[in-house]
DNA sequence: TATGAATGAGAGTTCATTCAT
DNA sequence: GATGAATGAACTCTCATTCAT
């Protein structure tokens, strides 16, 4: 679990994807990140990035080659900076509610600092990683570096005997992100059953049962 | 939203998907949910779904009309199928904790009664309902069919005495269906870390939490 | 070497190249020789050859399927035709030099019935074949069709008495078809020093030389 | 014809082709020769020299211009190396049967001192040739010169009393790489009916025939 | 002198769709 | 009602070439 890392990702990353280091070549996988989240990864084609970017067609694919690897490249793109950005997000805070709280917010995609379309790329990533090993590679790496975070964050409150002793933290980890992922889903339709401050509600009120040895302290709400 | 149920949705089908409701027209479509299961959605031609059914392109078209129209029509047909499965399966069940336990299982789509690429075809359905309104109306009335089977099987056991009192019906559903989701697009990719059986151990563990006045009786595994 | 001979090919040709057999499939086929000829295969697009046939760049791929299916089948069809078209010639002939010179002159392309870029197609098909089994089959056969033509006219020579004894019509007609090669491929540059007049003395003056028992009779000159 | 016979078509070479003539330019020279040979002269591109060479793609077209003034530079290097090739093997050789012979033999490509892919070269030269009026003033610039070292030593027979002294050289000269020609050719495909030595001796054969005025002295095979 | 970055032109191929039967 | 023939539109990809260093 450790190569496929976060970390350990990334020289593979300049390996196998970056044929070119272009200086704009960082520029225009935000751009891509966007079409994909607008028209789904399906529905991209160079022309759209190229419009979208301003990068001729012909440059597009000097910088990443396939099509393929300019969406996985994208795709990889935003799931490091999602991950960097919770990371960053966590590392000031102490109390061990608080923290879960905050990364149940990022996983939800429903904070400001959430880029946009999180959870339209993760879906696409998914649908193409149920055929693709290539894909199936980066969406799982990139759901280990989820699990390892929030399974981390929740041993740290069982040492320090906020949550529940006999939590289990991979266990609650599976859980808190499986349900995170069906919610970021349904709120990504949007479905008006579910809506942003909900989502956040549910799955926190869940962990509370999880971990809480009594109800959550307080309201863990973020 | 009972206006989109399973019921009221038939005669909308009959109405503007189908243009021939012929007996050929129901084999094809579980042609197209195998192919769109192996190949996706936005993979799947004309001429696939010709090959494997053994009908000529031009026919097809001729029973669907656009090739988005066949790939709604076998999408509801799936999803239909799905329900009344499930349904069936509850229906001579009568403890509130087996119900569940049932409803789960074929949530997860990981019992033999399941349809072959149910949860690929879900998936299809969720990226093309972020785009499309169609689609997504197709998406809520099969996510509120479900809603309302786990809704009513939490509301038995409550009134029954055997979930917790104070146990929302509603939210709990939302929240196993969320983590049903979460978790059965992990196991589809295949996600080594979520086998069937742990899916279905995590999900009934949650349940127990959320309903169990104490610990889930016994052991609320499959 | 019979089961590649002319006759035997032609259900092949049917199976492997005609994917389509419409009605102006074959009328195609010429206009391809021909701009294989003016421009050469390598440069022959589906473009120059629906510019010059008037049918679409869609409907030739309809017809022949690949590019090279097409110059394959366009190549075929030339061959067969000049097979057929020396064969015709050859009928009403009963002169065996009379034959020889006749087949001499359909072999080098330089009368009138031989149609137009043989040579040059020919060329095309030997650099092709030099690489691609596909092509070496189709020129192997092509010229065991010619050397099997010219065979038998020097074997009936020799039965007739009318060419030396101790000929050996396999080699006579490799060393004909040899020097047929070598001088068409000339004459077709155009090299100056190999007029179509002079190329057809050269070669019936060698295979008088091989095959007169004194010189050849008369001027056995076309 | 004199104007482009190889000596004098040195400084051509030089003032037209060549921008560089360091040492590096001939070794690309080369491998753009095996590139062609193996590849195809209208299938070769930059990049597939710039590989095989490990010389940039900038940089040959630095050295060359065009991709056309590169590969003419390559069949040009492989024609005169060649032709000095036959004429180095024949200085030492004072009998005519013998020089004939050894003449033979390198025109046919099939001895050890050949350069690879003689024919390959001399075919997609010859194909340019049919089209591009440059690529035919080195194509019938590389046929004078083997020309002529044919009739001059046809020549040299005739007066030395060996060979018939009627024979006309330059007609011998044309009869002869004409034969070689079209032998080289079905060699290079390889026709499995035209074997090196069966080649030569079909070339030697004729020659003896055409050359003795009884029967080729002894065996005049290679 | 030599080379990497960037880009436009051009080609093959796929595929939905139209039409005649 | 069903189906094969035919075709235009759109997209990816290759490759020579230009430019700046």
């Amino acid at each position: 679990m450790s190569d496929t890392s976060a970390s350990a990702r990334i020289p593979a990353t300049a390996r196998r994807v970056g044929r070119r280091s272009g200086r704009k070549r960082a520029d225009v996988l935000a751009h891509v990140c966007l079409v994909v989240g607008e028209r789904g990864a399906d529905a991209t084609r160079f022309a759209d990035v190229a419009e979208a970017s301003g990068v001729p067609v012909s440059t597009l694919q000097y910088y990443f080659g396939t099509l393929d690897d300019m969406l996985i490249a994208a795709f990889r793109h935003a799931a490091l900076r999602d991950v960097a950005a919770v990371r960053a997000a966590l590392a000031p805070l102490a109390d061990p509610w608080e923290r879960l709280s905050t990364a149940c917010a990022f996983a939800l995609g429903f904070c400001e600092a959430a880029a946009p379309y999180s959870w339209h790329l993760r879906v696409e990533a998914w649908r193409w990683a149920q055929r693709d090993p290539v894909w199936r590679a980066e969406v799982l790496a990139d759901a280990a570096d989820w699990r390892k975070i929030i399974a981390e964050t929740v041993a740290e409150g069982v040492a320090a005997g906020r949550f529940r002793a006999d939590a289990d933290p991979d266990q609650v980890a599976l859980q808190a992100l499986a349900m995170s992922g069906g919610i970021g889903l349904a709120a990504a339709l949007p479905d008006p059953a579910v809506t942003a401050e909900r989502a956040h509600r549910l799955l926190v009120d869940m962990l509370a049962r999880l971990l809480g040895p009594t109800r959550a302290p307080a309201e863990p709400d973020s």
